[in-house]
DNA sequence: ATTGACTCTCCCGTAGCGGGAGGGTATATA
DNA sequence: TATATACCCTCCCGCTACGGGAGAGTCAAT
């Protein structure tokens, strides 16, 4: 019979994993004293303990250990397990690649431009949602301001609020300084009738947007579409539908154009 | 201003989280009712929030981004902590992919024996230490005993303990069954002198002992070692020493053969 | 005034121990 | 036989990054 330590210095393993592993059932001394308490072991527990070790080396917790380890497992049983176990492992590794490509991308930028960069990208999934609508072509940016006039107007006039932000949908495909295709969109309950220009539609979920998020006056916001496009290349994506720009804080009353926030988004797929 | 639900929307990223954040720092709420408590968030927190997401995917504690997200961070060591996180990453992707294969070639032993292989190899150090040993050829395996017969009685003599189990070194490159070259070794305190047959050594440290522990009788021996010698070479070890067993449990009066251990090792290095 | 949807703070739990406090024990030596 | 010291015991807290839930207070609309 052993003590702890002598247990401890020929299994390596330490005292304490030792008596937590009796705690959780895992491997219990082969006889304890009722009265001091001390745990006394056998050499011939070392193979249990040997298992032990070599499973948690495998990556697996105690529980799953103590469970490989019940008395006459069927070897089927054993077998699925650790092919279970396989799958995260390669999931993992799997997983720390990905990591590590994107800490090499994020690297590389750095370099690029000697400092943290100033986007950072986000994917999202966009829910089903009933918008209000106008759609146009303007003959610059600044005159989409009209559109969210003529919504406001009309969904003010049957008493209804907007659901959240307004944001409007870049239909063009290139970038262009005049003649903008852009459709003004104000989130709604989903109650109030068309009515002249405005319409009613249910903009369906998008699987996944990418996303950046630009503080300040508009006039920067080029830098935000530089970013994103820049992303989506790098990381292969492909951009499948118009962009957006959700206006978390727009033009208002008070509102300094320093402190305006766009979300700017382009609905994207893996390429 | 937004309250904790709308930003955690906004955000994607739960409401428990922010708070956390709110809590260690992170990402304190641009605004805190004195009275109510109630966290008040701008829009203008977004990139900050989406940044901690962004690094905490790459798979940064919170601690390091609070580092890293502090303002006027140069960029050097900006790029010095990533670096560092880089390798960090690299580390575990090769340790998981290890465990992998381990995995498999585990699998594959369960595979062939139809269930949880006897023997598990764990690879052990070996500190310097003195023995008491004796060497010589002997006509059978059985005749070790004699030898520990002297060794006993000449440490006796001197009123010195063994400072633990007795051990043997088989010298012999191949497994034979009659002459064998075998040392008898007994752990000592390094104070008692040389006589006759018995001499006194330091054995220098091992820095990788491949072990496996065999309970039962001797003549079931011959399993461990061809468990051991089967994981070295499957492991892409070599076999750098003379092989010994160490008697964790051996004859004595009173002890069943079946309830002996011992404890059989291969000094190894990598291949 | 009420309702319902939010929000707050605390507390416990997670896996696998490490560190340490406070107190009892085995064992060899003087 | 007394003591020294090396061990051993049982709590309890700490770690990461929150999730779950209790119990109580708040906001906004009807």
């Amino acid at each position: 019979m052993l003590k702890i330590g002598d247990f401890s210095r020929l299994s390596r393993v330490t005292v304490k994993a030792l008596r937590y592993y009796d705690e959780i059932g895992l491997l219990r001394p082969a006889e304890v004293d009722l009265f001091t308490g001390y745990r006394y072991y056998s050499v011939s527990q070392l193979p249990r303990l040997n298992r032990i070790v070599v499973l948690k080396n495998l990556g697996l917790s105690l529980e799953e250990i103590a469970q490989l380890l019940t008395d006459n497992l069927p070897s089927d049983q054993i077998r699925r397990m650790l092919r279970v176990k396989q799958a995260e492992i390669q999931q993992r590794v799997c997983e720390e690649q990905e990591r590590l490509l994107r800490v090499e991308e994020l690297l590389i930028r750095i370099e690029k431009e000697d400092m943290m960069p100033a986007y950072e990208v986000v994917i999202k999934k966009a829910h089903p949602q009933m918008f209000a609508l106008v759609r146009d072509v303007l003959p610059t940016y600044g005159d989409i301001g009209q559109l969210y006039g003529e919504i406001f107007a009309h969904i003010g006039k049957h008493g209804v609020a907007p659901m959240g932000p307004p944001m409007a949908i870049y239909h063009d495909a290139e970038y262009r300084e005049r003649d903008v295709d852009v459709e003004a969109a104000v989130p709604v309950g989903g109650s109030e009738p068309d009515a002249g220009r405005v319409s009613l539609r249910e903009l369906p979920a998008v699987e996944q947007l990418a996303c950046v998020v630009h503080v300040g006056a508009f006039d920067g916001i080029d830098q935000a579409y530089n970013a994103l496009m820049t992303w989506i290349e790098t990381n292969g994506f492909n951009i499948i539908g118009p962009s957006r720009e959700v206006y978390l804080q727009g033009p208002g009353p008070g509102t300094d154009p320093a402190s305006y926030v766009t979300e700017v988004q382009f609905p994207v797929e893996k390429a």
